[in-house]
DNA sequence: TTGAAAGCGCTAACAT
DNA sequence: ATGTTAGCGCTTTCAA
């Protein structure tokens, strides 16, 4: 292995030279500058990250903590891609490395442990659940003074960093849109009821449905909650079957039970566009190659994951407090709710 | 921070103490290891994993190389999520962490700075295509003495540890059952020619057909190309459409050209599965929520970067020589071929 | 079974 | 504009 040391001797000057010209500190002769660079080109030099990253004290890591492997194919793998994306083109134009971490199931998360031996500098958190445990890891975290942001979760009375997109807004108008096309009873398919997500999709049915006169009570009977799995989208079609001479129209809060969904009501004779009206959310590649292809909310999923990393970045580097955003989200109408019933 | 130092005053033994209390070597007496450990918890100590990393000149990383963002909407997010997931899995197993790398344009590519900077111990590279360039970088890679692998992409002519998928058995096997079941005319959608996987299913595919007594002229007849996205496959669809009375079977090189394909072919009024047999390739995902759903080529993603990552982490601790695995793949039979033409 | 001490390659304050 | 030097927190020989 080349050293600075060597590089300093063949330049002739010393060290800590080498090193202001590597990291472009301090004043200097173009003169020296230039035979400090000749010497380490000879010589192959490159400088050691890990020794920087420790004279620095700073990883130059973020840290992306993934579900535990069974869960991803519960969410999109479509979500993870595009906020992993995100995030990797961030940190790379900042000049940090991203170190992934699945999660186990063990208790004691050990991404807390990456945290504690400084393997990371901060992290960003994703497809976090509304759990007591969660919850108590995340204070943790917090009160150990760990820079962490969460990325499409939101944690009710806290004041963690989250990045997170308007589900009640886009909820709302996804379910505005049925409503526009003449739709009146129109079934809601949730997801697991840990996720945030899930309550903020509900509350924008909710208003929707409340301005459409809809009492707690009608809603309460139009309800159906998977768990944002394809199957559970399948296996909750011969429900709505039995019942498709009163309801014209279900919005599901996710595009993959959407799409079982479709599957299973196909089976069944129950065509969507055709017979009843049907919205996903997501806007996934998936919403593209249904058939028909399949009305969605569209997250911006990239935008998110590259906002949490440019501002948890900035907050390590003491320039940005603590933040809580909210992304917009837009309905993408497509086929599946396109024959007009009114 | 928390440093040995003040745990092995605590426990009123020496720092090394510590060290092999933490390391687990060396003889120790159980009375000192529990002292020591109990230091350590009131003091809330935590090896610092950096400065473990720069003592023991090794960073406890393995990389993992991503293809330039745009691209990866080219191969399927199927395709990464499978094989991150196996890498993640693997390494965790082993204790190493995991470092992502998105590739960017340049051509020095920066990937073979994480190496020179030693914050990797080895690195596993997907999506390579084989171009001049990278065979290039690879080499330089390997002239370096660094450890790497590549999955799903094979260098003829250099023995580059790799670990593959029997792409040619796949698509023999692909194009065998649509003869089977009676097809004669069986169009070849290729993707990109840089890859080695596309060069791989021509040959199976070639192997089949030449049974079948196809001449060379014959295929190059049938020969389509795209380059594996779904708007490639769903552009060949007229060029198709136009030859439907001599064509009566297509075989993608993978699903979301397949899919493309299926949705072009659709509007034309000419149907998979009923006016058309079509078989993809890849078995992800989408091949189960397509109208018909799709039978495909299963290829064992997640294995593959399990084996990659078991293999290459055993040979960075020189107990594994070079390697070259190739993995079965399976066809998995549905309805987009299923009506029975002979 | 334990302690002492010499690095690991670099940064950054302080000197010059 | 450049050199000197004291660490950074840990591993690992060597001695005791």
């Amino acid at each position: 292995m080349v050293t600075r040391k060597e590089v300093a001797e063949l330049a002739g000057v010393s060290e800590a030279t080498v090193s202001r010209v590597f990291n472009g500190v301090g004043p200097m002769k173009a003169q020296t500058k230039l035979r400090v660079q000749e010497a380490a080109k000879t010589l192959n030099y490159h400088p050691n990250a890990i020794a920087q990253s420790f004279a620095r004290r700073k990883s130059g890591n973020l840290g992306v903590v993934l579900p535990y492997l069974p869960k991803v194919h519960l969410f999109s793998t479509y979500y993870f891609s595009e906020v992993l994306s995100g995030i990797g083109a961030k940190v790379k134009d900042k000049g940090y490395d991203l170190l992934l971490t699945f999660r186990s199931l063990d208790e004691e998360s050990d991404y807390i442990e990456r945290f504690r031996s400084q393997k990371v500098d901060a992290c960003i958190i994703l497809g976090a659940s509304d759990t007591p445990q969660e919850r108590e890891q995340l204070k943790t975290l917090e009160s150990e003074g760990h820079h962490f942001c969460l990325v499409n979760q939101h944690f009710a009375g806290e004041s963690f960093n989250e990045v997170d997109a308007d589900h009640i807004g886009g909820s709302y108008r996804a379910v505005k849109h049925l409503m526009d096309k003449g739709h009146k009873q129109i079934a809601f398919l949730n997801g697991s009821s840990q996720f945030s997500n899930s309550a903020d999709r509900y509350e924008g049915y909710r208003k929707a449905m409340g301005e459409a006169g809809k009492d707690a009570e009608a809603l309460r009977n139009l309800y159906y909650e998977g768990n944002y799995s394809r199957t559970s989208g399948y296996r909750m079609a011969a429900a709505l079957y039995e019942r498709r001479h009163e309801i014209d129209a279900i919005f599901a809060a996710n595009d993959r039970m959407a799409i079982g969904l479709m599957q299973g009501l196909r089976e069944l004779g129950w065509e969507a566009g055709r017979d009843v009206a049907i919205v996903g959310y997501d806007d996934s590649d998936a919403a593209r190659v249904t058939d028909p292809p399949l009305t969605s909310v569209a997250v911006p999923f990239y935008d998110m994951g590259s906002l949490a990393a440019e501002r948890l970045l900035a907050q390590v580097n003491g320039e940005q407090g603590s933040f809580q955003v909210k992304l917009d989200t837009e309905l993408v109408v497509r086929q599946s709710c396109s024959r007009n019933f009114s």
